[in-house]
DNA sequence: ACATTTTTTGCTACCGGTAGCAAACGTGCA
DNA sequence: TGCACGTTTGCTACCGGTAGCAAAAAATGT
């Protein structure tokens, strides 16, 4: 049995399909009788306006693609669910995207862009620029946002963290609590925009007591990259070498690595190796970990976003300060 | 600047716009001249067939909707991930749905419907079974399925993991482990086909030792609410009343529940009071847990579930054998 | 060379809505 | 009763594709 159409609502109570049509948009021209009718046939075939002819004709399909690559950070679902609710409460759909070896953000962007979504948002993703840049869409595609993750792209505004002012508020604390020989773990990206928290934490310390940051990177951005990243430094580092403090681009890696430095080299944290994450995944509030990291602004973000998509706020760069999370770990 | 139409690349390639379309149709019954001199132009200008149409047209999306309501489990995300990789991989979009409480299961059902999608998949939400038997659609919407769940509902098969093997498992091999006083942790829910493995956990120490379970419940999935459930019980029954070892119903109770028996409680786990989980998120992998829990298999889930979408497979319910994971928790 | 078959191309009708104009209707007032 | 005016309804055209038939063009056979 096929769906029901305003063709057959309108036949089952004998007016025009248009009428049947004014029925269902709100403030039409329609007499309260004829909309009773119509409602009533309606309720009776079951029939609810079919939204992808009405996009088609509209131009609009209140969808919005969202680019994520990172699905070994835990912190990105609570962020996930404040997205797609606040996007749903704002009448929007989430077309999830899974960027991924077998299908990147070209795919993704031109895939997207072929089912006229209304906006597109990289969601913390990893991408060259050029990528973006000289994909072919001209001028015509749908808006595109970088979300939780700075960009430079000319027209691609980006909603993030202020990773300025978070690196000067940890570094601060970090100096404060006394320790001098730090090191940094970053994930896999070697891309000229992934680099912030890493300039940034290195400039800190070079500044504040002209000491050189100890760096290290992990494959991916996961609690096994960062335990490996974390192995391979502790194994070759004698422990009077060693540094004090490690911070890491974000919580999945510092859990490794706080793993690994307490169970496989026996050490306390933080009193042999403080160590500081990013995100305030859920993990770093247990006590299993306590891990000290830094908060995004989450809801601010997502708000933010949104307002930018429905072009309630102008369409350009803005990021937030979060908040420093002092825990156990540093 | 809009965007290009098949029309617009005909008089750009001086054909009419259906030779345009077969050019861009797999299989179709043009030369390989004509199909260059469009391709050419659709180069041009830019042209990608409008899916938007194409769906109207074909009366076939290739858009499936997921519902999910339970953001606070770890392990939705990694299985999320290979549910959309999958989908993927065979041309399906995911349009991801999130089930709180501003917008439920009917609003959902009913709007991804009236976005015409291909099929539906409640992906591990909780819902009473009458809320689908009897929402408005007709027996026109499309197929729905319950994937990572049971479910009794005429016409919705579910795809999940065989709950009395994975009980029957970790019972076992907890009685050879000697553990005699059990405990069970159940979330929120208190729908009749959420209580499976409840049921069965209690059912096997009945049998086995004529031994009744002790059992709490916690408010939602989530760590904090285990963490509250497990400080309940274990300020209001001493030391020596208590149960040996708690099977929480997810791995997301068990974290919490191990954090607040070690940290407030003093207890070691698992001499003094063993965890078993359920899911094998990531963190029960690190040694700040070591948690003994049971795997599903995900990847046969998933595919299971979308060759039923894709109707390569018959429509029934069916689960699939996981895996006990056995690390130093019990 | 011409009839016949096959391939290629163009066409109408359609998917299920929306936009906005024109006709039909009802009402108020001279 | 007739006219002007506002409201309600119906209409054509359109959004950008697909399906499948019919005409045109090319390939084949004798």
């Amino acid at each position: 049995m096929k769906r029901a159409t305003a063709q057959n609502v309108a036949m089952e109570a004998g007016v025009s399909k248009w009428t049947v049509i004014r029925a269902f948009t709100p403030g039409a021209s329609i007499t309260e009788a004829s909309k009773a009718k119509v409602l009533e046939a309606a309720e009776r075939l079951n029939y609810r306006p079919n939204l992808l002819a009405r996009s088609l004709a509209t131009n609009s399909t209140h969808q919005v693609a969202v680019l994520v690559d990172d699905f070994a950070n835990p912190h990105k679902l609570p962020f996930l669910e404040k997205l797609t609710a606040s996007l749903q409460a704002e009448g929007l759909v989430t077309m999830l995207i899974n960027i991924n070896q077998h299908y990147n953000h070209v795919h993704a962007i031109l895939n997207a862009d072929q089912r006229q979504v209304d906006a597109i948002v990289l969601f913390g993703t990893a991408f060259r620029d050029e990528m973006l840049t000289d994909h072919k869409l001209g001028r015509a595609g749908p808006p595109m946002f970088v979300l939780a993750r700075d960009s430079q792209i000319e027209g691609v505004p980006a909603i993030s963290c202020n990773a300025v002012v978070a690196i000067a508020e940890i570094g601060k604390h970090l100096l404060e609590r006394g320790y001098r020989r730090p090191g940094f773990m970053a994930g896999a990206r070697t891309l000229s925009t992934a680099l912030g928290r890493r300039r940034n934490f290195k400039e800190f310390w070079r500044t504040a007591l002209g000491v050189e940051l100890v760096e290290m990177s992990a494959q991916r951005y996961s609690a096994e990259a960062g335990a490996q990243a974390a192995r391979d430094y502790l194994s070759k580092v004698a422990p009077e070498d060693r540094i004090d403090v490690l911070m890491c681009e974000n919580d999945a890696l510092a859990f490794g690595a706080m793993d690994v430095a307490r169970s496989e080299f026996g050490l306390r944290v933080p009193n042999d190796l403080a160590i500081v994450g990013f995100d305030n995944a859920a993990p770093a509030a247990s006590p299993a970990y306590g891990l000290t990291t830094y908060e995004q602004p989450t809801d601010q973000m997502v708000k933010a976003a949104i307002d930018m998509i429905l072009e309630r706020a102008p369409r350009e760069t803005v990021n937030f300060k979060g908040k420093l999370v002092v825990r156990d770990s540093a």
